[in-house]
DNA sequence: AGCAGATATTAGCCTAGGCTATGTTTTGGA
DNA sequence: TCCAAAACATAGCCTAGGCTAATATCTGCT
């Protein structure tokens, strides 16, 4: 579902930019209430793409690392495919938000390809 | 709400191609049970988007019509979009459906933009 | 006219994703 | 050391969107 990717992708951008995934944390920046959290924390445990350590944060598994990469890499690519074609960076990030879970693959390609054609006209 | 856009649309098209739009063909084009489609429906007339008459189908309100055009339009764009960048047609169909729900005006404009150089290109 | 089959509704259930309010538990600073 | 504040958990509630099974209603055909 898309707020497991975006989750994960969350977790994993806590992760390297402050070192840990904290619950308050993930309430702030998905501007949701820390109950909240917790539910989906809970669901995203079940369905073994976190693990929690109380008071010391969320941490991803395997799966969880996997799930949160690809959601990376193609957030970053729907994003660039928006900037390149003309859009301002808020307005780039908030589509490509809910966007990034409604492409396919041959989408994401067909946006890949589009960049790549952009480039080598410069 | 995607859902309600989707059934608007639907409804407006089940409208026009075949002069009514019934539960029973709602539920088999949106591939969900007909009880899923009453209790659908309900919500839309409470919110004011359509009208039913028992066994004669349901009808859109004015507000509903003009949910019902916008997101025609917006559809019928992005999938625009999608054919002019290289897709399939059943792609870009598929990948519309999701999409189409979560692009800004600034977004559409841009996608025109994109067809409209294109054209001047041929 | 009457009834079988199509169509629609209702009841009862479920999950995801939200919320507030109210506990617990941990932790860091005095 | 110890306790207030921060972090987390739990309880209780809600809506949207799904489902199946059972019931009701209509309609077209004989
Ligand atoms: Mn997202
Ligand atoms: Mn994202
Ligand atoms: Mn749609
Ligand atoms: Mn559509």
């Amino acid at each position: 579902m898309a707020v497991a990717e975006d989750y994960v992708e969350l977790v994993a951008d806590l992760l390297r930019e402050e070192g840990e995934a904290r619950s308050v944390d993930i309430a702030r920046r998905m501007g949701v209430a820390q109950a909240t959290v917790a539910a989906t924390v809970t669901r995203l445990q079940r369905d073994g793409l976190v693990a929690t350590k109380p008071y010391r944060g969320i941490f991803l598994t395997e799966a969880g690392q996997a799930m949160a990469s690809a959601a990376r890499e193609r957030h970053e690519l729907v994003v660039r495919f928006f900037l390149t074609l003309g859009l301002d960076r808020a307005t780039a990030e908030a589509d490509a938000e809910g966007v990034e879970h409604h492409v396919s693959e041959a989408t994401l390609e067909a946006f890949a390809r589009f960049l790549a054609e952009r480039k080598d006209m410069a």
